[in-house]
DNA sequence: AAAGCTCCTATTTTT
DNA sequence: TAGGAGCTTT
């Protein structure tokens, strides 16, 4: 929550130095500290203390009279900024010499590219012509306004499928987010939907005018609102004056928009400092361009520096000879060697298993090996490429009763039930939200799409929405019902209900229809709302709830089991994309075999089998000291495969060559000699910039 | 017009 | 597993 509050700084006193506060830092990384004012790329090898280094430079920057107030630090999740300000905060409290009981210095503008935008977006709505109320969409959101444009374009009956509402959304957020044309981005990236391209630009055009009327913004209206506002001279002039250093995490995963927001912000990069590991990049899907890292350099000439952070102090040697190894036959990189001065250490192990089934089970008498030698189960973790992957693990270890949280492919805010109910306190925060407003009106029996829709144009005509909501006459047989809607949203709208209390008066309307809609697991969705709940009280407001929620979901899912107690010792299964600036004592990887790792549907470029590497990369150097990769022999693939649906892959991932296995001990039956290799990297074409109006 | 039913088809990763 | 289309019954 660092960026919510936003007390008084103290005045740095240069009065009382303490020891010097970055004596621990390696040389490289006190040059990265020390750097002045010049653009700065910090090329941070995993596990080379990146996190350590951002914080000491913040440190030194405010140290040397930075307004902590001003000082902009953008990270790509939203625990990352938390921990950074964290740490920047430690090492001030100290540097500075302030007593244990006054509060570290915090840093008010240390978040994620969306909340900073969100932010701004919202301070600065009266200036730039937008609603102050509006409310920001999540993806579901997203999803079913795109529905809704969907089906009142018709093309149901056509020739070929049109594309699912959440396909159409992921073309329109990767066209803004890459800055191109729909034509290049369809024949890019979504080749077989290239047939669409009009009726997909007349959608997203109206998809675009329905979230105006509507007040709502979606995450890349966070960026794209920002970067249009630095787009003005006056208001980029204002905002270029409110921040001193701007400072990126994890800048390998940006996109265009992104860097193009940069670009504004500082146009000769004095004041920037960028980091980043471009072997890491693996948020292609979102658009991010490794490109930006890569090019970093030539953008700012030779005002640019460039720092190199090698040395590792999380693995063992053995296991990053491994990584190493896996990374060198990637090409377009930053050559990075990886090095520790820790001797000793066990290979990794290479474990062959006969199947799913027998994986699982290997890996869960591993993990309950690994804790009878000592190593708590907090400190071990299983990952893997896709969030059903760990489908038959789970199981194995409900059965055996081993605690676990599964980090990545969250649900919460999926679930039908808990969407109803934020629709509701959407709705009463923002009447215009018709989106909200449709949902809500169908949960009442007697109303259909139909009535519902009669409902939102009702409103979306009046000068007055809340008027025409309490004047419009539902179908006789929703009557009562619906008088009980209209009376919760009373008390929502009055300026008497108090937050999180309202929270209850939703709940206790939704009970009967939450018993009637899921009859049959009604008791489970309630431990869901009770979350909710707990959720609520920590936010101070409505509005601050719903967008908080938004924009930082919570994280972990928590299955059958409930929620585990923090001090309660569990095994983290997580998505390799999830696992993301992580580290565990003992990592395990599944399904290292061609299909998964890499992925099937990734295979068609070779841009996409790069960043499978990388994928890979990133799981393997997550392990501090030890790290065992699963291989199953044969591997089921469900239903939603072409002609042949159980068919049986098999065979060790194309980026596990035999000269990589060389750095592993081989475990179980002799495993088949991989000998395919990537195919050579394309030329990559140079790709023009595209600004203005999209879908005109 | 609403609601409940069947049947068919799907590209993974997340702010 | 759900999303989406199309049918039938109320």
């Amino acid at each position: 929550m660092a960026q919510l509050a936003a007390p008084a700084p103290p005045r740095p006193s240069r009065a009382a130095p303490v020891d010097d506060p970055f004596a621990a830092l390696n040389p490289q990384q006190r040059a990265a500290v020390m750097h002045g004012d010049e653009p700065l790329l910090v090329l941070a090898g995993a596990g080379s203390g990146k996190t350590l280094t951002l914080a000491a430079r913040v440190a030194r920057l405010v140290l040397d009279g930075a307004d902590p107030n001003r000082l902009l630090l953008l990270t790509f999740s939203r625990r990352a900024a938390q921990e950074m300000a964290r740490r920047a905060g430690r090492m001030l409290h100290r540097a500075l010499g302030l007593r244990a009981t006054q509060p570290p210095p915090q840093l008010p503008w240390a978040g994620t590219f969306h909340a900073i935008g969100a932010r701004l977006l919202r301070e600065y709505a009266g200036r730039i012509g937008l609603a102050e109320d509006f409310t920001i969409l999540d993806r579901g959101d997203a999803e079913d306004l795109m529905a809704l444009v969907r089906q009142a374009q018709g093309w149901a009956a056509a020739r070929t499928r049109f594309p699912l509402k959440a396909t159409c959304l992921a073309i329109y957020s990767r066209t803004l987010n890459r800055q191109l044309p729909l034509a290049q981005v369809l024949q890019e990236d979504f080749p077989w939907c290239a047939a669409w391209h009009d009726e997909l630009k007349a959608m997203f055009r109206a998809y675009a005018a329905e979230k105006q009327a509507q007040h709502l913004l979606d995450y890349d209206d966070l960026l794209l609102g920002w970067h249009q506002m630095l787009a003005d001279d006056g208001l980029a002039m204002q905002l270029g004056d409110r921040f001193g250093p701007v400072l990126v995490d994890e800048y390998q995963d940006t996109n265009r928009l992104q860097a193009a927001i940069l670009r504004r912000l500082k146009p000769d990069g004095r004041g920037l400092t960028v980091v980043g590991d471009d072997a890491q990049s693996i948020y292609a899907f979102r658009a991010a361009e490794v490109c930006n890292i890569l090019g970093f350099g030539q953008q700012f000439g030779d005002a640019a520096r460039t720092v190199l952070l090698e040395r590792n102090y999380r693995s063992t040697q053995p296991i990053l000879d491994a990584s190493n190894a896996v990374i060198a036959l990637a090409e377009q990189r930053h050559a990075k060697t990886l090095w520790t001065d820790r001797r000793g250490g066990s290979r990794p192990r290479l474990v062959t298993v006969a199947d799913e089934l027998d994986q699982a089970r290997w890996v869960a008498d591993s993990v309950l090996e690994q804790r009878e030698q000592g190593l708590a189960l907090t400190q071990q973790a299983v990952l893997f490429r896709t969030g059903h992957h760990s489908a038959a693990l789970e199981l194995e270890l409900a059965r055996r009763d081993i605690p676990f949280v599964k980090f990545g492919g969250l649900k919460f805010l999926e679930a039908a039930h808990v969407k109803d109910l934020l629709a509701v306190l959407r709705w009463a925060q923002n009447p215009r939200g018709a989106l909200a407003g449709y949902r809500v009106a169908l949960l009442v029996p007697g109303i259909g799409p139909a009535a519902a829709r009669r409902l939102i144009d009702a409103m979306a005509a009046a000068p007055d929405p809340a008027a025409a909501l309490r004047a419009w006459v539902p179908p006789p047989a929703a009557a009562s019902d619906w008088a009980a809607l209209v009376g919760l949203l009373d008390v929502l709208q009055s300026d008497a209900s108090p937050w999180p209390a309202e929270l209850e008066a939703v709940r206790a309307w939704y009970q009967p229809h939450l018993q009637r809609l899921h009859a049959d697991d009604a008791a489970v969705r309630s431990l869901d709302l009770e979350q909710l709940q707990r959720l609520a009280a920590a936010q101070g407001s409505r509005e601050r709830f719903l967008t908080e929620l938004t924009l930082d979901p919570p994280e972990a899912t928590s299955d059958e089991a409930g929620p585990p107690h923090p001090d309660e010792d569990y095994l983290t299964l997580s998505t390799i994309h999830a696992a993301k600036g992580q580290e565990w004592n003992a990592v395990t990887i599944l399904n290292v075999i061609d299909g998964c790792l890499p992925a099937d549907l990734a295979t068609g470029s070779a841009a996409a089998v790069a960043e499978e590497r990388r994928l890979l990369y990133v799981a393997m150097t997550r392990a501090k000291q030890q790290l065992q990769l699963m291989v199953p022999l044969r591997f089921h693939v469900g239903q939603q495969h072409r002609l042949g649906d159980r068919h049986l892959y098999g065979g060790m991932s194309r980026f596990v060559t035999p000269e990589v296995a060389a750095l592993f001990d081989r475990v179980a039956p002799a495993a088949p000699a991989a000998d395919r290799h990537d195919p050579p990297l394309p030329p990559r074409a140079a790709q023009p910039l595209q600004l203005g109006a999209l879908w005109d």
